[in-house]
DNA sequence: GTCTATAGCCTGATAGAC
DNA sequence: GTCTATCAGGCTATAGAC
């Protein structure tokens, strides 16, 4: 709560461009192979300056894993507020979220798959994604609410369907042909057909 | 076609054993980070001596790639043998195939997943995999043939999907949950309604 | 906040003796 | 097919001067 000092201020894009250059890393040498002396050679400074900034290079991944989430979850609400409410908004935020993953290919993977086994998140960086899961709890329920799918929608079973669904197109699309932009991706393309299944799966009762 | 000297054999176990180790190794520290002279360290060799099996790591990959495919073809064909021809069969053997993803993540990951950048497989490590595309593109033909699904089930689109929805369930459930067996699994456990969804997709014309 | 220096490791890969 | 020796470099992390 207190006014950050012109220290904090340059002490923060430190850390934003180190953070820049990690997912850089990351992109090239794969992400479980991230190492600090490669950030410090690219940020122009000697490894053990760094640790000024991160205690430990797990330190760093958890503020990559954090930094990620919360950039996942405000692209999913930017793109859920450009629809109708309920499903089509649920849609649109999924879709958003997967023009994310394209656009910042390291950082999904560190999220959504499992690369470095012995990087355990803590519950503090996990709080953005959890968040999201909430926000597709609640989306579900007002699509049941409104007609738009059966009930059977507003169900964890459901979740976890929409998960798979999402993560497959993603995974396919980074592992196969990651230079392929989300509009064009040989599977990024099927996103509608995807939905259209999820839908079909729980259709509303009309009357 | 010559027949294998005891040298040869020889050399085939301890190949084999290399294999086994680096698959190890990877479970325990992510794909991206195996390491030679960790192998060499477990198989109880100096590292030079690995050199005199596999000429580089990049070689040692290829081979972890080429033997998964195999194997998860294997799994793939055996799993499709115990069904009806047709859709029977290819789910059963994508079942089989999400079984083996369990029993052998490090490979799932090395060959669904992108975690090494700078590795590309040859073309022969690819083969089998090439061999299993063959194989669904046939087993679907089969499908619609027989009146199973729709004459569009026989198409690329298709097949993408198919490998979005097998894709999508392995990869939530290894990053989520990776000690949960396939039947018990949060995700994997929803395999028959994700097949239940492709179906629906391509109903097959009655009459 | 930067550095040097250092500890204590590790890496992939090659030459050449045995 | 194994080894030693070596190259040429890498790594995370800490202590302590400036």
């Amino acid at each position: 709560m207190t006014k950050p000092t012109r220290r904090d201020l340059r002490r923060g894009q430190t850390i934003d461009e180190i953070v820049g250059i990690a997912i850089a890393v990351m992109t090239e040498d794969g992400v479980a192979a991230l190492s600090l002396s490669e950030v410090a050679r690219r940020l122009g400074v000697r490894p053990p300056s760094l640790y000024k900034y991160f205690p430990s290079r797990m330190a760093l991944f958890d503020r990559l894993f954090y930094d990620g989430h919360q950039q996942y979850r405000d692209e999913f609400r930017a793109g859920a507020k450009t629809a109708d409410p309920g499903l089509p908004a649920l849609v649109a935020g999924l879709e958003a979220g997967g023009r994310w993953a394209m656009r910042n290919q390291a950082l999904a993977q560190l999220l959504f798959w499992r690369p470095v086994p012995k990087f355990e998140p803590s519950i503090e960086s996990f709080a953005p994604g959890l968040a999201v899961v909430e926000d597709i709890k609640q989306m579900l329920a007002e699509a049941v609410d409104r007609g738009q799918v059966a009930p059977a929608a507003a169900s964890l079973e459901a979740m976890s369907l929409l998960s798979i669904l999402v993560t497959g197109i993603v995974s396919q699309q980074l592992a196969n042909a990651p230079d392929e932009p989300f509009e064009a991706g040989r599977f990024t393309r099927l996103a509608p057909q995807v939905f259209a299944m999820f839908r079909a799966h729980y259709p509303p009762v009309i009357g």
